[in-house]
DNA sequence: TACTGATCCGAACGAACGTTCGAATTGGAT
DNA sequence: ATCCAATTCGAACGTTCGTTCGGATCAGTA
């Protein structure tokens, strides 16, 4: 069914990576440009191919010469973009023997890429699972790699300063701090991304140290659940107030 | 044009907030619990009203007895959660003093209600600004207060501690931890709610301390960009090598 | 049993969806 | 100026979308 207009783009006769970009590749970044955009503002299910064309300035049939369906188009979007990141970060992490400069450069990678390029940092990580079989798994095995590279950072840190904690739950809180940032940034008001990554890298490195500053949790939790005894069954999501008032 | 429905379902004799339920408001939350189910799984947008109909076995004309439009059923179980959760929050902090006890708390109100309704938080959280307008600002509201709730313990625990940091930014990386466990939490292998908001807690409050267990960061941070003089120009969104190769 | 409002549904509406096709237009080499 | 491949488009395809409407069915009361 997409098989032919497969062929008819591989007919372009560029190398594999075309180093600065044949008139079709630099066409097709301008429309992914466009396409990230939109996106970014009306999400992955909700922009309709129409949208794309009128941002794009091309005919909604011109489209499909440059990729073969809206899925591919996500997926070009996302895979060049965490491509990147992930590439950039190999690239200076070489620069850095401290395991907590390390950790603060993945950081710092991370939100300067983000804010530089917010739309597209949204698309990757707010339609994280749009994608279906062959696309999905592509994209995750980069995902995977991301992943262990922090993890491996962590644990080398972790090593290092004899500490002791779940390097999952740590990592994940990490990734949930950075990748949130697309809810709240505003570049008016925040603070650019070596100062956010500061603080952040703070907030993490402190918050992995095994430090006595604080009082023992799980017993004051404990205390606090007692507190609670007659606790009413969670029922789930049973509504008891769907009153409709207007 | 949706006046008729919405005096039809405001007939309902019951008041402004029916203990525990008429016929209608239990049938409505059976629709919910399954919409709920819905959109979880293929986001709103991605969710027809033919799913949603399939899901709660009910005719497709049948659901618009009990809400006026899928943008309104979206509402309504966003307005829910997020309105149970504060309600619980605001409850349990009356019985605690401890401003770290305080915190700790918040977060294990948010991620116990997160980890018992899996489908319910993560349509809150990840169609986050899926509404329009009225309903929008129903919603940015109690938003609003939660945020503010949670900048009003760290602000009390910042000044008995003495300490400086932004607070904006350690919140909302507080809530991009919390928030972001929709993502990879897996009930079968990951810790339960407690554990969880134990290490999170550790993290944040640990972080959120002005150690010097850490060395200066913004200095070594210079350094590290010291090495990339010749860092090239970001150029955005440019797309270099995105031939097709298959 | 007959009545009444609450509840439910089959069928259809127009609009919008992703995609396709053949023809028109363009750009660069000869 | 001519030619061929690369590029673009108008128009339409069949499908699915959210929503509506009038009538059927149900449950509770008299």
């Amino acid at each position: 069914m997409r098989s032919t207009l497969a062929t008819r783009q591989s007919s372009q006769p560029g190398r594999d990576v075309p180093a600065s970009g044949t008139r079709f590749d630099r066409r097709l970044a301008e429309i992914v440009t466009h396409a990230t955009a939109v996106f970014c503002e009306k999400g992955y299910e909700g922009a309709s191919m129409r949208d794309l064309s009128r941002a794009s300035g091309m005919s909604l049939a011109g489209l499909y010469y440059y990729f073969e369906s809206k899925e591919r188009l996500l997926f070009l979007i996302q895979k060049h973009t965490f491509a990147t990141v992930v590439q950039r970060l190999k690239t200076r992490l070489l620069g850095v023997t401290d395991p907590e400069q390390k950790i603060r450069l993945f950081i710092l990678n991370h939100l300067e890429y983000f804010l530089a390029n917010p739309a597209a940092m949204k698309v990757l990580t707010h339609e994280d699972d749009a994608l279906k079989n062959g696309f999905a798994s592509e994209l995750a095995a980069i995902k995977r790699e991301y992943y262990r590279i922090c993890v491996s950072l962590l644990e080398e840190f972790k090593e290092i300063h004899g500490l002791q904690f779940s390097t999952r739950i740590a990592v994940l809180s990490l990734f949930g701090m950075m990748n949130w940032i697309y809810t709240w940034h505003n570049p008016r008001i925040d603070a650019d991304a070596e100062r956010i990554s500061s603080e952040m890298g703070n907030i993490f490195l402190r918050g992995v140290m095994n430090g006595n500053l604080v009082h023992r949790a799980e017993k004051t939790m404990r205390a606090v659940e007692r507190k609670e005894s007659a606790k009413p069954e969670d029922r789930s999501l049973e509504i008891k107030e769907l009153k409709i008032k207007r």
